[in-house]
DNA sequence: CGTCAGGTGCTCGCT
DNA sequence: GCACCTGACG
């Protein structure tokens, strides 16, 4: 590829000045001074460490717009990576607002993968692919895992193929292709692990296609080993932005400083505190290491925090304190008071649910002296499965919720299935494809044929479509199957000829020629030029092309015929499922969601790249998500359900990461409290279902982290189903400070205290510290038969501050918080 | 070949 | 509790 020698900045500077609306500098003049200064930096690295709502985007938005009025770059040579496409699409509407029609070339803004893509297709040839390859979902690359694992003679079971895409996944965000493996991880998926890592990318390259990290590892191979082309991305991408620098990946920390590193105009904004993705390959150490990596980088620090009220402000800096390793932030606000973080514990999770819900309902009607939309409150949880209370309850009580990142549209099984048929609509050696579909609806093909077909088109070197057609040629599948496979490849082919022919092959055809011609124009154009004459009236012929396309709704058509004549939709009908209905609903809008594209292709490459739900309704609605899910959003009522040890921080992340686990949970624990702007509320159950089993649950440790004055502990208004108080937990000097609160008058504690008199010991003055007898606080003694509500009885086996091990008869040994078991023999005084 | 019952193992988070 | 797999049966 050849490319002049960018004219003198001047040049563009005047050239962009008569274009750009005359405006003022008012951008600038909004920002803080630390803003402003991350702002005005403008050449060589940069690195803004902006805590939890600082205002990092206005000021990368800001420095995008002074970027380009102060003529250093035109919008389409500025690189803004941002980590969702939501972030990406909000930040180009927010610059497009001040910068009018000049914003329309960022076309550079996207995902490290959708920004690679983009690469890719235009070198796919440097990594042995065609530039149509298809990019596999995590489904996809589970089934061609799992054929290559029988293929290797490995036991599945012992084995599981997920294992072994987690293993693949691990080594290419360390940009590590199968011959750089390290020997250290030789032993790997039982010594076998690199083997199939190679024969896996054989395959893909085979079936022209690649996985979610190949896109990125792809892009780096070929800036590595092609000098040529990297220079010429360098030179086309003379600034280059980086939001969420502390959740980047070794192979996206490549890929940066490949492109960075002739003019190191890179700006990177992050925030250590918020590192969450470790478990994904992310490093801290990146945006740790910045300094070093770009010597001479302007590190600029955003401490003035715009969200939160003092009080939340202060309670996520009380958690994230506990972290070792951090690069160290002082959030501060100057805004008013506020209500303090609020803390409950509830009898288990559905109750908690339940309150949450009412809860939502006071704050609709005026809770917090003002309207609050449902748009304005979210529900963040840990994992996922702990969305499903909480759906439950709202169906329930009718109350509008939208789940952020559940199931996706496009990961449900018809939608798959239907994009399925359409892959092999245009692709017929869409193997994968066709492995989902021939069976589907049912047409008798079962082990016995599909080997059949597979031995064919791999004997003839074919795909499996072909391979299919070579069976029938020689009647190898007969009866009803074969008749049935018959009727399905002629299908395939009819459809196909549809694509080509039908769609009217002639705009389609004279619709690449053109974005061919506009591409490379514009890529050309790289250095300063405006857009010329011609490159405005290619534009325009391609608006035009396509709006006939559009009309002609061909494309449309066509799916609906393939999605009838396949029976696939009929299958759907005839099910007699409580889903299937919805099913259907989702069919229909995955065509009309068809309307908005050209033709199938392009429709089929939208969606591979679109993990996100992109439906923006009218209805006010409740938002329930991961914490993960939660980055970079911000709610005036925000609810963080299930802090309890295990859960959150979770079991799982502490015994594979121990104590750098353990920083991360707290980390998410801060990106929770800090979503919230005016009223955050902590909740944790004492009793959850795990694995469909009855579990006692103890208050999580980040709760005793919470820093007392800023916290308000509520009991549960009901305490029918609970003995005592309700539950707030931990056992620290925070604890005694609840306990205060309302333990004294409760029931439980003048139980207690009966407790305690009738056996002569003498009482505590005040539950404060762990040090406390045991047997003082709860007023329980070793081998005590007692009684807890869902366990049933047991006797104490051990006791330390207020939480008991207890063997209970049915249900086994359990820890368990003391308030919630009662003397046995006392049984019969509590209600319940 | 398809269906259904029963058993197993498991799930943290996401582009 | 649920998804997935297996094996028996029609």
């Amino acid at each position: 590829m050849s490319e002049s020698v960018a004219p003198p900045l001047s040049l563009s500077a005047r050239a962009l000045q008569a274009r750009a609306p005359a405006a003022p500098a008012d951008y600038l003049d909004e920002l803080n001074p630390a803003q402003r200064a991350a702002v005005e930096a403008l050449d060589g690295p940069v690195l803004m460490l902006a805590g939890a709502g600082t205002g990092k985007t206005k000021a990368l938005v800001a420095r995008i717009i002074h970027l380009v009025r102060q003529g250093r770059a035109w919008p389409n040579q500025i690189l803004a990576v941002t980590f969702t496409n939501k972030a990406a699409r909000e930040m180009k509407n927010r610059i497009l607002a001040r910068l009018g029609e000049s914003a329309e070339g960022m076309a550079w803004m996207g995902t490290f993968h959708s920004l690679s893509v983009k690469i890719l297709r235009r070198h796919a040839e440097l990594v042995g692919l065609k530039s149509s390859f298809t990019i596999l979902d995590t489904d996809d690359q589970l089934r061609l895992l799992k054929q290559l694992i029988a293929a290797a003679n490995i036991d599945e079971k012992r084995w599981p193929a997920r294992l072994l895409a987690g293993l693949i996944d691990h080594w290419k965000n360390r940009a590590w292709t199968p011959d750089r493996v390290p020997t250290s991880e030789a032993s790997a998926y039982n010594h076998r692990g690199t083997e199939l890592y190679e024969a896996y990318q054989e395959r893909l390259k085979t079936l022209n296609a690649v996985d979610f990290g190949d896109l990125l590892l792809h892009c780096v191979t070929i800036f590595q080993r092609h000098p040529d082309v990297l220079a010429d991305w360098q030179r086309r991408f003379r600034y280059i932005l980086v939001d969420e620098y502390q959740d980047t990946n070794v192979a996206q920390y490549l890929w940066l400083r490949l492109l960075a590193q002739a003019h190191r105009n890179i700006c990177c904004v992050g925030d250590d505190d918020q590192s969450i993705y470790g478990w994904r390959g992310a490093e801290v150490g990146n945006i740790l290491r910045f300094e070093s990596d770009f010597p001479g980088a302007v590190v600029v620090r955003l401490e003035q925090n715009y969200r939160s009220t003092p009080h939340i402000l202060a309670a996520a800096s009380g958690v994230i304190a506990g972290n070792a390793n951090r690069l160290g932030k002082t959030l501060w606000t100057d805004r008013p008071g506020g209500e303090k973080v609020r803390l409950i514990g509830h009898w288990d999770g559905e109750e908690e649910a339940r309150w949450i819900g009412e809860e939502i309902e006071a704050l609709q009607k005026g809770r917090l002296g003002h309207d609050i939309s449902l748009d304005d409150v979210a529900i963040l949880v840990r994992a996922s499965h702990q969305m499903r209370a909480f759906e439950d309850r709202f169906l329930t009580i009718g109350m509008p919720y939208r789940v952020i990142g559940g199931p996706r549209f496009y990961e449900r099984q018809e939608i798959r299935d239907a994009m399925a048929y359409f892959r092999l609509s245009v692709s017929p050696d869409d193997d994968l494809a066709f492995e989902r579909v021939v069976n589907l609806p049912k047409r008798g093909l079962g082990d016995k044929a599909m080997a059949t077909i597979n031995q064919a088109a791999r004997g003839a070197g074919v795909s499996l479509l072909d391979g299919a057609r070579e069976c029938l040629a020689r009647g190898a599948i007969g009866g009803k199957g074969g008749a049935a496979l018959r009727v399905f490849v002629e299908s395939m082919d009819r459809w196909r000829w549809y694509v080509e022919n039908a769609t009217n092959e002639g705009l389609l055809a004279e619709l690449r020629f053109e974005r061919k011609e506009l591409k490379s124009i514009e890529f050309l154009r790289a250095a300063d030029d405006p857009p010329s004459e011609e490159e405005k009236a290619r534009d325009a012929k391609v608006s035009m092309i396509e709006h006939k396309l559009r009309n002609l709704e061909s494309h449309v058509v066509l799916a609906e015929t393939i999605l009838e004549e396949s029976g696939y939709t009929d299958m759907w009908s005839q099910d007699k499922t409580p889903e299937a209905p919805g099913r259907l609903e989702n069919l229909k809008e995955l065509v009309k969601a068809l309307e908005q594209f050209d033709n199938l292709t392009g429709f089929l490459e939208h969606v591979s790249l679109i993990m996100e739900n992109e439906s923006e309704e009218a209805v006010e609605k409740v938002s329930i998500m991961t914490l993960h899910a939660a980055k970079g959003l911000e709610f005036p009522a925000v609810f963080l359900p299930g802090w309890e040890e295990g859960l959150f921080p979770s079991q799982r992340s502490m015994d594979e990461s121990g104590q750098k686990g353990l920083e991360e949970e707290r980390r998410l624990a801060y990106v929770g409290i800090t979503r919230a702007e005016e009223l955050c509320t902590i909740t944790f159950a004492s009793n959850r279902r795990v694995y469909g089993q009855w579990q006692s649950q103890l208050p999580s440790r980040f709760i005793d982290e919470l820093p007392g004055d800023h916290v308000d502990v509520l009991s549960p208004p009901t305490l029918h189903n609970s003995y005592g108080t309700g539950g707030y937990g931990g056992s620290n000097s925070f604890d005694a400070r609840a306990a205060k609160a309302d333990v004294y008058n409760s029931p439980g504690w003048k139980r207690l205290q009966d407790r305690v008199q009738t056996r002569g010991i003498s009482a505590p003055r005040e539950a404060a510290h762990l040090t406390i007898d045991a047997q003082a606080v709860t007023g329980f003694g070793l081998g005590d038969r007692v009684f807890h509500q869902k366990f049933g009885y047991g006797n104490i086996l051990a006791m330390e501050g207020d939480k008991l091990d207890v063997d209970f008869e049915h249900s086994g040994v359990k820890k368990i918080v003391a308030r919630f078991v009662v003397a046995a023999d006392q049984v019969s005084d509590v209600p319940f």
